[in-house]
DNA sequence: TGAAATGTTGGGGCG
DNA sequence: ACGCCCCAACATTTC
């Protein structure tokens, strides 16, 4: 039996890899990564270049493992659709195997590909397999909680598998079949320079090796003070192990067992819910396809969002003179990440506040966010904006200015990210426009001042009162 | 996985 | 001593 492993960059490892560990049991291997040219052209790479970074980190350390336990990754560059039955042919392989993904579009490939050729789906993406789960009426869940209650009454994810020890070496025929009767030549993977990006070094590294190494200092550092210290923007107390849940250089499976194991009490039972919140996000999207175009409340259809060149520019440059929402804008741009609780706060900002439409915010957050993902980030978008499953209602409007002294009490992450409030006493950081001028100008602040910070953009309860009757009336429009 | 407005209670200053 | 006001602290309601 000779096997295609479809490696397509959400299953960047070898260990708990399904379908690897299938092909292996059943004979002879043959990975393959496909470079589509759709991303992998500068002019389309350029858009998202912390992604692209973290990727091609992780497929050059893919490629080392594979080559390290005998065999090779292969890089061809084409189409899917299209190359991967061509392959199946050329290289007189029994079957395709993948792991499974929760897109629509990433399900229309499938399709496709399953229509040309023999292709095997394994789950490995989610802990269930997505539309596993069912309410007693046999509809999805749509909210939060009794989808959780019915996880733990109906899932419990099996162990991880093991890296396979050794794989067979790509057979010669394979090999020589590259380059000849319209297969592509492989090729090493591309080098960020090749796509015409910058590296950025304050990206986390790629690679299964960095993300064990991740989920190991999580669990021995803040891990077991995770009620406490998960909502602090300025602490390092969340496990940061999102990109590697994208990319899958960790499996969900690993995470999962880990956290279980190494953790007790709250923390295990908080950790654990937030794993079960990307669980939840990937079950949404597989059961409700249409969630990306359409929102998931019907009665936000046509919603009044407003366009504004200033205010959108202020926001995703990070400077609407609120600090909390200005060090967030700055630390997407900047590091390819932004801790969830201010992902919340400047979400609701832009939808709330400023009245522009959440998927302006989505798209920014897909193009610059490292761990960007479909189903999770048009959740946690959703969520903020109101009109997701299980969403806050639409009358919670985030006070950017108690957030931030709630959550970044001593103004750490502000000032880490916005350096023109460094010195501002702590007192006044969240809310600078409060402070006394004699204050201001000990810390060389002047507010709304070329080349300083700016005064806020909006005033925070008109912006809350304007969105409150806003909403009242659509939504109110909508149900009659 | 909010915030603000409104309501209630109780202590202390004061006439 | 007593009622009155003020207001902080907390609870409830509303958006």
């Amino acid at each position: 039996m000779r096997t295609l492993v479809w490696y397509r960059g959400k299953d960047l490892r070898v260990a708990d890899h399904a379908p690897l560990r299938d092909a292996a049991a059943a004979g002879e291997v043959v990975p393959l990564f496909v470079l589509d040219p759709y991303f992998f052209a500068p002019e389309r790479a350029r858009e998202l270049p912390h992604r692209m970074q973290f990727l091609l980190e992780s497929l050059t350390a893919l490629a080392a493992n594979l080559e390290h336990l005998g065999s090779r990754l292969i890089i061809v560059p084409g189409r899917a659709v299209d190359l991967i039955p061509r392959l199946a042919r050329a290289f007189r392989v029994d079957r395709v195997v993948a792991q499974r993904w929760c897109e629509p579009f990433a399900r229309e490939r499938d399709r496709r590909v399953a229509a040309a050729c023999k292709l095997e789906l394994f789950e490995g993406e989610t802990l269930a397999p997505p539309g596993s789960l069912r309410t007693g009426a046999g509809t999805p869940y749509g909210v939060f909680t009794p989808f959780s209650r019915a996880f733990y009454g109906n899932v419990s994810p099996a162990a991880p598998l093991s890296a396979p020890r050794k794989l067979p070496p790509v057979p010669p025929d394979v090999l020589a079949a590259l380059g000849r009767g319209g297969v592509p030549r492989a090729t090493a993977p591309p080098t960020l320079a090749d796509l015409g990006i910058t590296r950025n070094p304050a990206l986390q590294p790629g690679g299964e090796r960095a993300a064990r190494a991740r989920l190991k200092a999580f669990l021995a550092g803040p891990a077991p003070r995770y009620p406490e210290l998960r909502d602090r923007m300025d602490l390092p107390g969340t496990s940061r192990l999102s990109a590697d849940l994208k990319f899958g250089t960790l499996s969900i499976r690993t995470v999962w067992h880990a956290a279980a194991d190494a953790l007790s009490g709250d923390a295990r039972t908080r950790y654990l819910g937030e794993l079960l919140w990307r669980e939840f996000a990937h079950h949404t999207l597989w059961d409700r396809p249409t969630l990306l175009e359409q929102p998931f409340r019907p009665d936000f259809v046509g919603f009044p969002w407003r366009d504004d060149a200033t205010l959108w520019d202020a926001w995703t440059s990070g400077h609407t003179g609120y600090p909390v929402i200005d060090a967030a804008a700055r630390q997407l741009l900047g590091e390819g990440f932004v801790h969830n609780r201010a992902r919340m706060i400047t979400a609701s900002f832009l939808t709330k506040h400023l009245l522009i439409s959440f998927r302006r915010g989505e798209a920014h957050y897909m193009k610059w966010l490292t761990d960007g993902d479909w189903a999770q980030n048009d959740a946690g978008w959703q969520w903020s904006a109101g009109c997701g499953c299980d969403a806050q209602p639409y009358f919670r409007v985030f006070n950017p200015v108690t957030q931030g002294e709630r959550f970044d009490p001593e103004g750490a992450y502000v000032r880490r990210w916005v350096p023109e409030l460094a010195r501002v006493p702590t007192r006044w950081l969240h809310a600078p426009w409060t402070a006394p001028p004699l204050e201001l100008a000990a810390a060389g602040l002047r507010l709304g001042k070329a080349g300083s910070y700016p005064a806020p953009i909006v005033d925070h309860a008109t912006a809350r009162a304007r969105f409150l009757a806003l909403a009242k009336a659509h939504l109110g429009a909508a149900r009659r």
